[in-house]
DNA sequence: ATGACGATTTACT
DNA sequence: GTAAATCGTCATA
């Protein structure tokens, strides 16, 4: 699903009726409680991570680093929490928005449209999303939904390591993180995608 | 009650 | 490449 998820558009309605999108360009997969650089890793449920054992289709947002709220798409059957991680969007509609959603530091007027959205929490903070979110139904919610989009063929797919969670042993080596090659608004390139395709 | 830490971002050397 | 920002969550006491 993490691949499937690639073209397909994050929505967002604000509640003033500003519509925010963007095309999904980088997703990573969290698999269950097996994976250790998953939040339900060995079983791990709280009230943080509930949404992550509903079924597909939930969003799971959650907030980390005391500043940063992230968002999933919950990929598998109930009380079984597998779920995509989305990094980053390419900004579709709602653009000027996202630029004003994200100025802080840095002026509006100097945030580069790559910059927006290039990042799971800068995703979030661009689209607006956080915990008030987490547990909504992204077929169907008027404030966040996840439609179809553009095609995106096999061969313009890359698949790479995920990021941020090196303490995972053996899964932080897994290629678990998917994105659309040569794409602008990838949060990061592979460090060695130059050199060799291993 | 306390301490350590994170599926990150940003600025700075 | 290194470091700071910043706080909810969870393990330990």
């Amino acid at each position: 699903m993490a691949r499937a998820l690639l073209g397909k558009v994050l929505v967002r309605m604000l509640d003033d009726g500003t519509r925010l999108e963007g095309v999904i360009v980088e997703t990573e997969a969290y698999l269950g409680t097996a994976d250790r650089a998953a939040h339900t890793f060995g079983g791990h449920r709280s009230a943080r991570n509930e949404a992550m054992y509903a079924i597909g289709g939930t969003a799971y947002v959650y907030f980390t680093y005391g500043m940063h709220h992230c968002v999933n798409v919950v990929a598998g059957r109930a009380d079984e929490p597998i779920a995509c991680l989305v990094r980053a969007v390419e900004p579709m509609a709602g653009i000027e928005r996202m630029r004003e959603l994200r100025a802080g530091r840095i002026a509006a007027d100097r945030l580069r449209t790559r910059d927006l959205c290039s990042g799971p929490a800068k995703l979030t903070e661009a689209m607006a999303i956080d915990r008030s979110l987490d547990g909504i139904d992204l077929v169907t919610d008027e404030r966040l939904c996840v439609r179809r989009g553009r095609r995106i063929g096999a061969a313009s797919v890359a698949a790479a390591r995920r990021v941020g969670v090196a303490y995972a042993g053996a899964w932080a080596k897994r290629r678990l993180r998917f994105y659309v090659a040569g794409n602008p608004h990838v949060s990061v390139v592979e460090r060695t995608s130059r050199r060799r395709s291993r």
